[in-house]
DNA sequence: TCCCTTACGTGAAGTGTCTCACGTCCAGAT
DNA sequence: ATCTGGACGTGAGACACTTCACGTAAGGGA
């Protein structure tokens, strides 16, 4: 594991990210500045492990730097993708507010600059603060409707289907360059649909001959979104 | 689709109901009262399609008696059941407390008493009481939680494994008769699992054989739990 | 009582996706 | 400058599941 970058920590500010948040920010001055000396941030290099399934720790992180992959391992080493939590995003909430264990692993797809509130915390303040459990309800609704649309893809959706609407959920999303160049390896597009590498490379590579994007070493550059958005909304027939 | 259950208003206890539910019993006796006061109480036959995905009514609902499945239907007319919800569980909460469309169809499999608490009226109560905003957060995590893992189970499991898994959730969970027997048809399992009826069918005859369970018309009998116990559990090898 | 719908049972044929096997190319390490 | 591991490209074969087609049986309504 390459350690190109130093944990030392606080290189960011804590008080400017808490503000900015659509969770947080509903908080007065005095509270974030209550949170903020709670908090602590931590900065993770890619690659690295935040917490694994199973783990009993039970704190929020929140993303202020970089990509973070939700994920889980099968015993014979299949990965699933349930989630890429980005910049302005958090992930371990559920842990947080029930005290279970984990039920996913979260990884470092980038170098990562993350804020961590413990539950010793945030418990207390969302007992105070209605608004904020209102705000953390809204979180959970946006999980829940986005892991029940997931499902309903597995079981609807084809294979085409999934993938263009994956490649636009990640175009749109995920830190891709300017002109819609997502980094990401076809791999792991396996992962995130549940399909072969094998699979996904044939289907891009037919896409590809139809000028609607370009494969690159480590990503996938979206020339016209158009048809594949027609793709992904077909819902059913899905052309190809 | 038959009537054979009239529709007349309040034939139960809402606050009995209210008083004994995990969720509703943290408040205290007045706002039980107000809760009660506010709910109304809906009486409907099996085949009833309580909501569609898609409608904007933002209700909860507290299943009084009967079973509602929770499920979801494709373009070309397949179904896939996310949940089956009981006795003292309530759903519906999701377009509750976010106000958008349902994300999925409620639909009575028998005749159902339900209770039914509008947004207006719940929304100012989880403002005023912190501690309901927590017991709600609660089921959504445990939603999550099970959500998640009919995902991980899809992608991860082969289908003897899950439809072991779903045999033995039915017999715990669902309306099953004193000795384990499921009262659920070969179709409606497959539209659980995702696989078609013939498949299902062909793994329980096998089951059948080896004196596991007994088929019946309309049902599932299991004989010994204990064998689909360990399939279900074994993650993997999954020997048959 | 006789339908007629629904559920179950079962085989044959078709097919989508995976696995395996291989080769190529690139980037960073030594 | 070479090595080496990872990512991409691509075909052949296997196999699990679906679809289709059919038959049987049970229950409910007229």
């Amino acid at each position: 594991m390459r350690l190109r970058l130093e944990s030392h920590g606080t290189n960011f500010d804590k008080r400017a990210v808490l503000r900015e948040h659509p969770i947080f920010r509903v908080l007065g001055a005095e509270l974030i500045e209550r949170l903020a000396s709670y908090a602590h941030t931590k900065t993770v290099a890619a690659g690295t492990t935040i917490f694994a399934k199973g783990d009993v720790g039970a704190s929020l992180f929140a993303v202020c730097g970089g990509t973070v992959k939700i994920s889980n391992r099968s015993l014979d080493g299949k990965d699933a993708v349930f989630n890429l939590i980005n910049v302005g995003e958090i992930f371990g909430e559920i842990a947080l507010l029930d005290g279970r264990p984990r039920t996913a692993d979260a990884l470092a797809m980038t170098d990562c600059e993350l804020m961590v509130i413990d539950r010793r915390e945030f418990v207390p303040l969302v007992e105070g603060r209605p608004d904020v459990a209102l705000k953390m309800i809204e979180v959970f609704c946006a999980r829940l409707r986005h892991t029940s649309e997931q499902i309903e893809d597995v079981l609807f959706l084809d294979f085409p289907t999934r993938l263009a609407k994956t490649l636009l959920w990640l175009a749109k999303t995920a830190k891709s360059s300017p002109q819609g160049k997502v980094r990401i390896t076809q791999r792991e597009i396996g992962q995130i649909i549940g399909m072969s590498r094998e699979s996904i490379n044939k289907q891009l590579r037919i896409w590809e001959q139809r000028k609607w994007l370009r494969l690159e070493r480590g990503g996938v550059v979206v020339l016209s979104p158009d048809p594949l958005a027609e793709i992904a909304g077909a819902g059913q027939p899905a052309p190809d």
